[in-house]
DNA sequence: GAATAATCGAGACGGTACGTCCTGTCTTCAA
DNA sequence: TTGAAGACAGGACGTACCGTCTCGATTATTC
C-alpha cells in the first residue's frame, strides 16, 4: 500500500499499543461516552497528535481496539462437530453473546457512532459486521446443500433475520444468553 | 392521569407547538446531529428554560415530534383487504419504508442516542418500539390461527426477525425499498 | 404625596415585613450576593410581582431593611455628655463601626450595587450617606463655633475625609474598631 | 519568579494583548456592566479558554489592561519643581484625577467587584490601591520631614484622609477636578 | 348584592450570561 | 518525522437569574 520512503523518526509500535490498551481499559470501565479524548491519551501517557496520527475518532481507535481483542472468536464452527447445522448456529452465536457480556455496551456505542458518521460506518461494516455476516452466510449455505434448510429459502434473508434479530435484542437492552442463540437458531431451521 | 390542581400560569400548548414544529423541521433540514439546542429554541423562538421544563434533552423533543407526526400510520392493515396475511405484512412494512424516506436518517440518530441514555431507550420502546411490535405480533398471530403460518412457528421470534431485518437494513445504510418488504413477508411466510 | 383613591385590594402591610426580615436574614447568613430574588420570596412565603410590586430591586429593598433597622442609630452625640467635641466625635463613629460588625459586609455590597446603578446611588445617599454625613458636619461646625477647632479648616471636606476615611478602610477590608474610631477623631483635631 | 522549563505550545502573548485591548476599548465604550465575555472574546477575536487560561474572571482582566494603561503615570512628583510639599500633592491628585476622566466609571465598578469577591479585592490592593498609597505617604513624610507638615500629624491617617476623600467621592458620583485637588491638598496641610 | 379592580401565590415565559467541557489543529522543544 | 506537552479557535452544554406575564383566588371599594 505504502512504498512511501520513510523518512525522519519512525513512527513507535508501542504508542499504538499504549492506546488501544487505555481504550479498551477505560471503555470497559466508563462506558465509551464518558470517555474523552483527553482522558485516553493521559490514561496512554501519548500525545493527542499521536492518536491524530492513527486513527481519525475515538470510534476508529475504539473499533481497533476491539476487533484487535476478538481476533480469533469469529470463525466458522464445524458442522460436524456441533452435531448439526442448527446445534453449529446456536453455539457461533452463544459464543458471540457469551464475549458481548463484556463488550457489548460498547459495540452499542459503536454502532451509535457509526449512525453520525459514514466513514467510520463503512469501517464498522468491513471490520465486524461482514465478517461476521460471511460466516453466518456460508453456515447457512451449506446446510441447505446439505438438505438441512428448505431448498426455497432464501438464505440472504435468513442471515439478516439472525443478524437483525441479534441487533434488535442488543440495542434495545435486551438480555443476550444462551437460551437467546437457541430460540433464534430453532426458529431459522423451522420446517 | 394527572389530577394536579393547576396553580400558577399554565404551559402554554403554543409553545409546544412551535418546538416540535422547529424539531421537525431543523433535524429534516439539517440532520439530528447538527441541530443544536440554540439552534432549536432560536427556529422555535422560544427560551431555553421552556424547552429544559418540557424534555430532558433533544432525543426526547425529537422523539415526540416525530411520534406526534406518525400517528395514524401504525396501524393494523386488514389481511382481507390485502389479500393475504403475506400480503399485509409487506404493506404495513412497505408503509414504514415509505414514511422513512423522510424520517429515516432522524430514526437512525434517536436509536443511537439511546445507546447512551438508558431513560430515553426506555421512551423510545415505549413510544415507538412497542407500538409496531404488537401489530406484528398480532398480525402473525392471527395468520397463525387462520392456517397461513405453520403451528409450529415462534411468532415472537418471528417478531423479532422481521425488527430486527429492518433495524440492521436501516442502521447499516442498506436501502428499505418495495422489495426489501416483499421479500421479508416471503422469508416469514415461507413454508 | 400619594392622594391617589385607593381602589381595589389594598397592599397588605405584613406582605413588607415579611419581605424585609427575609432580607436581613439571608444577607447576614449568605451575604447580598448569595442571595437571589427567588430566595428572597420563598424565604418570606410571597409572590414574585409582590416584591416588585414595593421595590425596583434587591438593593432597594436591602436598603430599606438596613436603614429600618438601624433607624435611631444615627444622632447627633452631646459633646456635653461625651467631654469635647473630639470624644462625641470618636464615640458616634465608635457607635457606627460597633453596629457594622453586624452588617459591614452588606454595606459594602449595597455601595458596589451604587455604582452600577445611578438610581439606586441616589437612593443610598438620600437615605444612608447624607444623613451621616449632616450629622458629622454639624458637629464640626458645633466644635469651629466653640472653638475646639481652628476657624480656617475647612468643614467640608473636614467631613470627606471622616466619611471617606471609613469608605475605605471598609471597601478595602480594613478593620473599623475603637482604635480606628479615636485615631481619625485625633487627627481631625490635630492642632 | 517563574524558573519552571517550558513545555508545550507557550502561551501567546499575542492573545493576553488582543483581550486587554479589547477590555479597555469595550468597557470604556460600553461601561463595565454591559461587557460580557462573551463579548470580549469576540471583539479580541479569541477563544473563551484563552482568557479562562490567564484570568479568573472579567475583573482580573480589566484590572490588568487598566493597570497595563497607566504605568508610568503613578510616580512621586519633585516637591522642588512644584514649589511646595502641598502643590507638589495638588498635582499628583490632579493627574490621578485627569485620568479619571476617562476610566473612573470603570475603576469604580472595579471597586464594585472587589466588594463580592476577596481575591480580586487582594488584587486590586496590590496592583492598584498599594502604590498610590506610597506615593502620598513618602511624600507627607518628606514634606514632615522639611517642616512643612507639623511634626505631629499622622502620616498614615493622612493618608486614608486623602484616599478616603477621593474614592468617596469618586463612588458617590461627585465631581473630581482641580478644584478639589486644591481643596485636599489645602486642608492637609492646614495649619 | 353585584360589578369592578387591585393584590396575592404560583409559576411559566423570553432573555442573557455564565463557566465548563470537548474537539481537532497548531506550535514549541527534544529525540 | 515523530513524540510529549499544551495552547488555540470554536462551539455546545445545562444552570442560574432576571423582570414580565398569565392564571385562579381573594379582598377591598363602588355602583
Amino acid at each position: 500500500m505504502s512504498d512511501q520512503k520513510a523518512v525522519g523518526r519512525p513512527r513507535s509500535a508501542e504508542v499504538d499499543e499504549k492506546l488501544k490498551r487505555a481504550a479498551l481499559k477505560l471503555v470497559r470501565e466508563r462506558g465509551y461516552r464518558d470517555v474523552s479524548i483527553s482522558a485516553l491519551i493521559a490514561e496512554a501517557g501519548v500525545s493527542r497528535q499521536s492518536l491524530y496520527n492513527r486513527w481519525h475518532s475515538k470510534a476508529d481507535l475504539v473499533l481497533e481496539a476491539l476487533t484487535d481483542d476478538t481476533e480469533g472468536l469469529v470463525q466458522l464452527p464445524d458442522p460436524a462437530r456441533a452435531g448439526s447445522a442448527q446445534a453449529a448456529l446456536r453455539d457461533f452465536l452463544h459464543g458471540i453473546f457469551r464475549h458481548l457480556a463484556l463488550d457489548g455496551t460498547t459495540l452499542r456505542s459503536l454502532i451509535a457512532a457509526a449512525q453520525e458518521d459514514p466513514a467510520f460506518r463503512e469501517a464498522l461494516r468491513t471490520r465486524f459486521v461482514e465478517p461476521r455476516e460471511e460466516i453466518v452466510t456460508a453456515l447457512l449455505a451449506r446446510a441447505q446443500s446439505a438438505g438441512e434448510l428448505p431448498a426455497g429459502r432464501d438464505i440472504r434473508m435468513l442471515s439478516a433475520f439472525i443478524h437483525g434479530a441479534f441487533w434488535y435484542r442488543l440495542l434495545n437492552g435486551l438480555p443476550l444468553d444462551e437460551d437467546t442463540a437457541r430460540d433464534i437458531a430453532a426458529a431459522i431451521f423451522a420446517p
